[in-house]
DNA sequence: ATGCCAGGTAACACCTGA
């Protein structure tokens, strides 16, 4: 079995303690990070070395910046989302681990406000997922793309849609691309083994959210035919959220079969 | 309508996040 988990961890160096416990009781293969908060070369690396964990980072100083930790070495690993090559953010991150599972960590444009220059930036960075995710499914490969994927898929995914009516994690034009990348034949590994509504990976610092469990459901794991083949389980860890010092998300996770099952070519 | 909380940077205030 491979265990694979996504967490938007808000400052790694902030979060290490939280991390590093979470590494030793959760024991992910595969950790896919996100707003790491940090240049490559400023990167915690000994202390999640330590706990057997190899690393490659695409990191940019103060904001956003991924990651990917895994127990397997970690091979072909791509930094940057392709399609556009002026793109300064640090968002995206792809690499092969365990010989035979391809794996992103996706730090999407949260998008707001609207009527920003944000706005349009979430929804080019969207486009340039869906081809690059086109290609990628171009192989019959296992992929997982999991991250921060700043989508609220449906209404029951929130604690209180009116709230977020008009709001770039709803917006038509956000939602209308996410699903026409999901709808080229990923599986969310979450909702495909979940049914139950109001399951939240995020809750904002202000007004006792994580209290009151006002949440988003805004981390995702898209998964490739193939690797859906091997989808096993999955879930929400919400320990790391009820920490002292937490980050406002907690890790998503699914475990799958350690080798692929046969297909017809 | 706005701030709430938190992190980073740089400076004792501002930006960003969702």
């Amino acid at each position: 079995m491979v265990k694979v988990a996504t967490w938007n961890v808000n400052s790694v160096k902030a979060r290490l303690p939280i991390i590093l416990d979470w590494l030793r009781d959760f024991a992910p293969d595969v950790v896919l990070l996100q707003e790491i908060k940090c240049t490559d070369d400023s990167f915690p690396r000994l202390e999640i070395e330590e706990l057997g964990y190899n690393l490659e980072t695409h990191g940019q100083k103060t904001y956003n910046g991924v990651a990917i930790a895994s127990k397997s070495t970690i091979e072909d690993v791509v930094k940057g989302l392709p399609g556009d090559a002026n793109d300064e953010q640090a968002r995206y991150i792809e690499a092969t681990v365990f010989g035979n599972l391809r794996v992103a960590s996706i730090y999407l444009p949260n998008g707001n406000p609207i009527d920003s220059e944000k706005f349009p930036y979430k929804l080019k960075w969207m486009d340039r997922l869906r081809k690059h995710t086109e290609a990628c499914l171009s192989a019959d490969q296992s992929y997982v793309f999991a991250g921060d994927y700043n989508i609220i898929q449906n209404d029951d995914d929130v604690y209180d849609a009116t709230k977020f009516a008009h709001d770039a994690l709803t917006h038509p034009e956000s939602r209308g691309r996410f699903r026409s990348i999901v709808f080229m034949g990923l599986t969310d590994a979450f909702r495909a083994l979940n049914n139950a509504t109001h399951q939240y990976s995020y809750w904002d610092y202000k007004a006792g959210s994580w209290q009151k469990d006002n949440g988003l459901l805004i981390d995702h794991i898209l998964l490739s035919p193939v690797a859906a083949d091997r989808l096993v389980c999955s879930g929400i860890d919400r320990n790391p959220r009820g920490k002292e010092r937490p980050s406002d998300h907690t890790p998503v996770w699914c475990e799958l079969t350690t080798e692929a099952p046969d297909h017809p070519v």
